[in-house]
DNA sequence: GTCCTGTAGCTTTTT
DNA sequence: GCTACAGGAC
């Protein structure tokens, strides 16, 4: 019998990964080294050759690009096959829920609140308490729900705050309450379901005979639990990943789940997949030599049958100004599109985008503020989700004045607590027609107008089109149109715009309860599905390192190797965290096919100060053999020293106001010496010595020798 | 109820 | 250096 071509195509291991039959499978899967190629054509072969049902098979990636590839490729292979249900975690979470919710008391029209929403909720319970403090329950509530812990657990590891667990059991309450819920939920609640439902749980068993799970090195407790609960004796199960590649343990990952796999599921056999088919000889040498620093691997060793290519460069620059203008140096050659630009933070984007713009060199920008945290788009969709749930009093609260129609806080605390000074109605539209007459003066208008607007959109909703048609309408009615406009006019932004993108995603959906529901859990899911992708043009990505996995690219610029950036928070030397990083830096010189380039800067500004940097402790770990160094390190100057000072570091000084300190530190502002003082009184305090040195005495030390 | 100004605080973030 | 938010002024 002839094979077919895909599975004649791969290597031995890959080829065994993909025959092995039913049980437990781990495949370590080292950068490169075809792992969704496998994971696609073990699909494939399940179906096509060994005649297992799509249905029966369930794929489980972390994200909604990796799970699209995968629906693609396996079509590819086998048309019919892509009707595995391919999802990801939280989407399968959702479905889940939304058809057996019902015993957690879940509607299956529930919403999906993200971080955002959450902390909206978080304000409605606790509004005495600033944003800070909201933002950091949330934080907390997400890395319980990332455990599978309740209110009831012991959480003490989680917050040492007495007031959390009461603060956590109120928001779990009211959201119970509302019927929508969270991200952690999707996991977590999904977990439940199937432990308290034996009935639900065997039904489920028995469909999904085959689980596979991508990036099994990323997923955190509580999805290792819901997949021990998903997984009978007799499923056929397989995890693919990378222990090298788990970056993100700062949410709630647990490394462990792979390194542990095999004595959770006894029998596994473990396939390691080594050969690396993206990158030349040197690179995946620096990579390979930088990632054996981390102790806690499984360990593998890649290699390639590729030429050795060229040698990773390591550039010393002299501050962020010079790293910007030596890479688009660099671009000068054209070959954007092949081009990635790494880094550590967000925030060192900006002078990136500043620079190529003066070199007309066109980039794009991965990863920033995200289409749906726009406030416009915001603002449309708490409609929507109030229309599809009137209890949502997240919603409700963004949509009551918006735009502005007189009610105020003092009216809308009369809306939901009445005269009484209780809750209304968890159903917020009766509590809304409830103060209809209460509330006087424009307030009072405002509460009738929008009364009648959600009147009319439930009326007119059957009737449209599609959603889209429908939304339109909405946006229309609600002012909300009339309002971005004219914002647009005085601002000169791109809000209308946002809006028809998103009028024009929701067409795909019909205008009725079912398709709000649909539309709602995309955008809540995947919050990258309308962001255009124009991948024609030539231009250079610009894109933070956690961003770029699973990407590559045939040059990689690897920016801010500096201690402090990148480590970044490496004060505190917590071995774990530095591993981390570490495994984050393997992962960003991974990323490149040809040509890697590592920069490095002596002065940075960050936070608006410009600060000494010295060079990532990285840059050691690099085989000398495989690497070219281009410019120097330090020229001299001590770590939080500024070349030429008359007060370097360890200088005793004493201040007429503070007394006896001694300076820590040299740093730079706007070509001004700043030193910081440490007072022997516990005070730390900043002076610039060329305006205020006359307060300051020398009493000597911390001289240059 | 809305507009403006001073100040804190700043990672990474698939979902 | 920037931004987001709280609190005061209108």
């Amino acid at each position: 019998m002839k094979e077919p071509s895909w599975l004649s195509e791969l290597n031995n291991e890959q080829r065994e990964a993909v025959l092995h039959e039913k049980d437990p499978l781990l495949i370590l899967a080292g950068a490169g080294s075809g792992k969704t190629r496998v994971v696609t054509t073990r699909i494939a072969y399940l179906v096509e050759k060994l005649g297992f049902n799509p249905w029966s098979i369930l794929a489980v990636t972390f994200t909604n690009k990796a799970a699209a590839e995968m629906r693609e490729r396996v079509q590819s292979l086998v048309p019919g096959a892509e009707g595995a249900m391919i999802r990801t975690f939280h989407s399968f979470g959702a479905w889940m829920l939304r058809r057996n919710g019902a015993p957690l008391g879940l509607k299956s029209s529930f919403s999906i609140y993200d971080d955002d929403d959450v902390i909206g909720l978080l304000k409605t319970l606790f509004e005495h308490l600033p944003r800070n403090e909201l933002r950091l329950i949330a934080r907390n509530i997400s890395r319980a729900k990332d455990e599978c812990l309740t209110p009831d657990d012991s959480l003490d590891h989680i917050s040492a705050d007495h007031d959390f667990p009461a603060q956590y059991r109120a928001y779990e309450d009211r959201l119970r309450e509302i019927g929508n819920a969270d991200f952690g939920d999707l996991i977590s609640l999904s977990k439940r379901l199937l432990e308290e439902n034996p009935e639900i749980k065997t039904r489920l068993q028995q469909r999904f005979q085959v689980i596979l799970v991508d990036e099994y090195q990323d997923s955190n407790r509580a999805q290792f639990q819901l997949l021990k609960e998903l997984v009978a004796p007799n499923t056929w199960l397989c995890v693919v990943g990378d222990d090298d590649q788990s970056i993100y343990r700062f949410r709630g990952a647990e490394v462990e789940n792979i390194l542990g796999f095999q004595d959770q599921f006894p029998g596994t056999r473990v396939i390691k997949l080594e050969e690396n088919y993206r990158s030349t000889g040197h690179i995946l040498a620096v990579a390979s030599e930088v990632v054996a620093n981390n102790k806690g691997r499984l360990g593998k060793s890649l290699w390639t049958r590729q030429e050795e290519g060229l040698k990773p460069a390591l550039v010393y620059l002299s501050d962020q100004n010079e790293e910007a203008e030596y890479i688009a140096g660099q671009l000068a050659d054209g070959n954007w599109s092949g081009t990635a630009i790494l880094y550590r933070t967000n925030a060192q984007s900006r002078l990136f985008e500043q620079v190529f713009r003066k070199h007309n060199i066109s980039y794009r920008l991965v990863g920033t503020t995200s289409f749906y945290s726009r406030e416009e788009v915001k603002d449309s969709l708490a409609y929507l989700g109030f229309l599809s749930n009137p209890a949502d009093e997240v919603a409700f609260r963004r949509l009551i004045n918006k735009p502005s129609r007189g009610i105020g806080a003092v009216s809308l605390g009369k809306i939901l607590k009445g005269e009484g000074g209780t809750l209304v109605s968890v159903n917020l539209e009766d509590a809304l027609k409830e103060s209809e007459g209460k509330i006087r003066g424009k307030a009072g208008k405002g509460v009738s107008s929008l009364i009648a607007l959600l009147d009319k959109m439930k009326e007119i909703m059957p009737a449209q089109e599609n959603l889209g048609q429908f939304l339109k309408e909405l946006i229309t009615e609600t002012g909300l149109l009339d309002h971005y406009r004219e914002q647009d006019r005085v601002e000169s932004s791109q809000r209308v715009q946002n809006l028809e993108e998103l009028v024009s995603a929701a067409s795909d959906y019909p205008s009725n309860a079912e398709g709000l529901a649909e539309f709602l859990e995309l955008i809540e899911l995947d919050q990258a599905s309308l962001e255009e992708e124009e991948n024609d043009i030539n231009r250079v990505t610009l894109i933070t390192m956690h961003n770029t996995k699973g990407l590559e690219y045939d040059r990689v610029f690897i920016t801010g190797m500096e201690e402090g950036l990148f480590p970044r928070g490496a004060e505190y030397d917590d071995e774990d965290e530095i591993e981390e990083e570490r495994r984050l830096f393997y992962v960003s010189i991974t990323r490149a096919r040809k040509d890697l380039t590592l920069t490095s800067c002596r002065k940075r500004m960050l936070y608006g100060r410009t600060e000494q940097a010295s060079p990532s402790r990285f840059l050691q770990e690099l085989p000398e053999d495989h690497i070219v160094v281009k410019g120097n390190a330090a020229q001299g100057a001590a770590a939080g020293a500024v070349p030429g000072s008359e007060w370097p570091p360890g200088t005793r000084i004493y201040h007429e106001d503070y007394g006896v300190g001694e300076v820590i530190r040299n740093m730079e502002n706007s070509g001004h010496l700043v030193i910081q003082v440490a007072f022997e009184t516990g005070h730390s305090m900043t002076f610039l010595p060329e305006f205020s040195g006359y307060q300051l005495e020398k009493l000597g030390g911390g001289d240059w020798y």
